[in-house]
RNA sequence: GGAGAGGUGGCCGAGUGGUCGAAGGCGCACGCUUGGAAAGCGUGUGUGCCUCACAAGGGUACCGAGGGUUCGAAUCCCUCUCUCUCCGCCA
């Protein structure tokens, strides 16, 4: 969430920001501001209010002290006027402070201001393209059909144990989803990153920490008996690592890789978009995410994105990046870059990553500060970025690299898959 | 799942109703000392909020979390949570 602080210092530059992605926050920041001064107010008359008791007391203390318990009593009648209105004051002030909150939690990132303004995917901006299209027959098959023609991937069984979206992966079609784990990780811990193996379920603490709650949880998966949730993305995991850390400095930047399965209801979601594995209950997903300071984030944004644009060169698929319109970004996000690559078979783009810098917009949800010598605390940046989801990747693996004796894996996977072809 | 013991500042650890934001130690920072270092000595060493100039100073809150009792709570009571030990179960 946004701070109240900045919304008071720097109103109009947040107001203009927000406007990039069509929200209008003028009557939320009114409000905001104007409960903010009630809550000084309170803060003031209340503290004043608790002085005065605290001094009470301490005489109080000191009359039975010297046994003058006629004087003690006295003076604790005189406080219960005074009790009574401290207790009203801190509730109204808790009041208070849980109404802005309610409303900042509504409000989401303001966008850099490079984001181009927009409504739908129609208006992402185009920054890169790379890598060579395939240059398959008209006959080619979609990923589903080569799954099935090399026993690879079944939907059916995994509708069977579990529903659809949740495919069963056999033979080299498991082979390879290994493969591109481990292959992921290593690049990763080359790259500097640290590996963690984080639960999947997650507390609603950690949900809010990071922008799913309050407002997601109709896309997660909600265990009631235990309250906790199937994690959508590795995210939430890394990033709460941290969470009400005050850190020192010298620790940033932190750097974590964790490989997890993830898990999304997508309610909603129908048609091509869900054949296959486009779309997918449970999927596998190899997550970066740092922890940075805030004159780095922009930069380091750009290191991602570079990242993982080196992944799909090296896996030797088409891909481009887009930076996301006002319209399209995450809620959470202040900047965010996609990365499709292209699937020969389908003739379609397919989004496999999407790297994002929130700014401060999570470290204030999590409460995730450092502190430089003496100067005073501040905010860190939290980025994060899929390198990579796997289910798309593989399938455009499979679709853009079919040949007549097979199914090609690329060259800097074969190590880890230990085998060169799929037949 | 059952029974018991605990959660105090960066760490260890005292503190069972008042003078406790909290002894003592370690660590850390600065200074003195030294040719330099160690030892030694001295000083300092948390966070939120309010006031204020986001200074100094002052006020207030925070001893796992949330409630309660009391003039006054780290200290008593209740609920929750986490850790440890034993039993049960189990990959």
């Amino acid at each position: 969430m946004l701070s109240v602080t900045d919304i008071r210092n720097n109103t109009k530059e947040l107001l203009d920001r927000l406007e990039l992605r069509n929200f209008d926050a003028h009557e939320y920041f009114d409000e905001i501001l104007a409960l903010d001064g009630k809550r000084k107010e309170t803060q003031t008359e209340l503290d004043g209010m608790l002085a005065v008791l605290n001094q009470h007391a301490k005489e109080i203390g000191d009359l039975y002290k010297k046994g003058d318990s006629e004087q003690a009593e006295k003076k604790k009648s005189e406080t219960t006027a005074n009790k009574e209105s401290s207790k009203l004051l801190s509730e109204q002030l808790h009041t208070t402070e849980e109404a802005i909150k309610s409303l900042l939690v509504l409000i989401p990132n303001a966008p850099n201001s490079s984001v181009p303004k927009g409504n739908s995917s129609k208006d992402n901006e185009i920054v890169k393209e790379s890598g060579d299209m395939p240059n398959l027959p008209e006959d080619a098959l979609p990923h589903w059909e080569l799954a099935e023609k090399y026993s690879l991937i079944d939907f059916e069984l995994g509708a069977k144990i579990a529903g659809s979206g949740f495919p069963v992966y056999r033979g080299k079609g498991a082979r390879l989803q290994r493969a591109l784990i481990s292959y992921f990780l290593d690049k990763a811990l080359e790259a500097g990153y640290t590996e963690y193996q984080p639960p999947v379920l997650i507390n609603p603490e950690s949900g809010y920490g990071t922008g799913q709650l309050p407002d997601k949880d109709a896309q997660m998966y909600h265990l009631e008996m235990d309250n906790m949730y199937l994690s959508p993305t590795a995210e939430v995991q890394l990033t709460n690592l941290y969470r009400d850390d005050l850190l020192k400095f010298e620790q940033l930047p932190i750097k974590m890789v964790a490989y997890a399965q993830c898990f999304r209801r997508e309610a909603g979601s129908y048609g091509k978009d869900v054949k296959g594995l486009n779309r997918l209950h449970q999927f596998d997903k190899v997550e970066i995410v740092q922890i940075q300071h805030p004159d780095n984030s922009y930069k380091v944004l750009e290191e991602m994105t570079d990242y993982v644009a080196g992944l799909l060169d090296q896996l030797e698929l088409p891909y481009r990046v887009a930076k996301l319109c006002g319209g399209d970004m995450g809620f959470t996000s202040a900047l965010t870059y996609d990365m499709e690559v292209y699937s020969g078979g389908q003739k379609r783009w397919l989004e496999v990553s999407s790297i994002s810098n929130f700014e401060a917009f999570q470290a204030n949800r999590l409460n995730l500060r450092f502190k430089e010598g003496d100067k005073k605390v501040s905010m860190v940046h939290t980025l994060n970025g899929s390198a990579l989801a796997l289910p798309r990747i593989v399938a455009a693996l499979l679709e853009n690299n079919q040949t007549p004796d097979g199914i090609k894996i690329p060259k800097a996977l074969v190590a880890y898959t230990g085998f060169d072809i799929i037949n």
